[in-house]
DNA sequence: ATATTTTTTTAGACTATCCTAAATTCTTAT
DNA sequence: ATAAGAATTTAGGATAGTCTAAAAAAATAT
């Protein structure tokens, strides 16, 4: 059984491997966990030792397929709580990533399937993001740049890549939330701000600022 | 901020000093926790620079007013996990306790006032113990083995000593469970067994050796 | 192609929690 | 009152995870 430290190490590989499971490399992991490279290089060596990561000295890592289904639980139950938390206790969206934190460490796939039968087995996050099954097996939707796309786009928000409550309190006031319907209807040349719908309300502007921090997704 | 470890010390200490606050033995901590009395030694130690309790060395401890207030919090959560788990999730109440130790770790005042809501602010968990309130109150009603009480006597069910899979579910046949209403009918001489009903049902018979592992208040 | 910079690893040390073995203190029985 | 036994503490050591400083390897720039 894993520590909670070593699920930290093996969510963030997964995490910064993306999809096509790229090499990650030390550095990268110790500025996303706040250690020292070095003390990265320590849990490397017993992760690999354990299975979990290919690991060759000063060429990165990746994850094995024993890693990769152990980081997909721990994702699995960290979206599930965040469902949880923003669903029932109510919780803003934008608020629940710490306490799931904490709360995707507990050992217990009882629980999980509990808790994933109590939310109706929901297929996404308050973020939007995919919750993988109980298999692992997690359906990536490709996503964009809402700045990236056509006049004439439609699709659903996604996420965000700035998160500071400045940027969150304007989408809040927007209307703009993950799994929000939007539509692009228009774009200025000048500036290429963006006139958008959200689901059947009027019409608005966005700077391109914004448009270039919002994910999408057909 | 406490750690986890720090946590079940200071827990353990609360549940072996009972009400009256009584000193507790490294051995008794020790037993409860499955350590060492000398791993025991070394915490009691570091809770006492701390502040949480109360230690002469060879002369037990006892918890001070912060350790007790922070026992209280730590009791408060575990309990609130627990009637989450039966009530929402459909645990029943004699599979809890483990899954509870672990989430009345987590941190966050904010998410336990909303589970609190959420629950409806239960007064007692599925076992029948009572929930401290947010500011450590506690109502601790008086529990009795049901061997040791009168013919007439008509309370609730709040507890059991042994916690044996062959009682429980001997109890769960019966329909005894913490919260159930029960009243004693008749003492039978010879072998101290008991006539007892439950709410409105039947009268039916249990034995001296059941009745000896009964708690029940008024 | 080599010198410089960046990244990564190694070496050695610290804290938390646990352990075993030995020493000390307390309790109890005579 | 004291000797035996039980409980507790001390001493010294292990492991997990972290750190700093220094060494080694890889990447980059000229």
């Amino acid at each position: 059984m894993l520590t909670h430290t070593e699920e930290n190490y093996i969510k963030t590989i997964y995490h910064l491997s993306g999809d096509q499971n790229r090499d990650v490399s030390t550095n990268g992991i110790s500025e996303v966990l706040k250690t020292k490279p070095a003390s990265v290089t320590d849990m490397l060596r017993k992760l690999s030792e354990k299975a979990y990561i290919n690991y060759i000295k000063y060429q990165g890592v990746t994850l094995t397929k024993k890693g990769k289904k152990e980081a997909l639980q721990i994702i699995r139950k960290h979206r599930l709580w965040e469902v949880f938390l923003v669903d029932k206790l109510k919780f803003h969206w934008d608020e629940v990533h710490e306490i799931a934190e904490q709360l995707e460490h507990i050992h217990s796939p009882l629980l999980i399937s509990r808790l994933d039968e109590f939310l109706g087995n929901p297929a996404v996050d308050p973020h939007g993001d995919p919750i993988p099954d109980h298999q692992g097996e997690i359906t990536i939707r490709k996503k964009h740049l809402l700045c990236d796309l056509p006049v004439g786009f439609t699709g659903t928000v996604v996420g965000m890549i700035e998160t500071s409550p400045a940027f969150l309190q304007y989408l809040d006031r927007l209307n703009i939330c993950p799994g929000a319907k939007i539509a692009i209807k228009e774009r200025i040349a000048f500036d290429g701000s963006l006139e958008i719908v959200l689901a059947a309300n009027k019409p608005f502007v966005i700077s391109n600022e914004v448009a270039k921090n919002l994910y999408v997704s057909e």
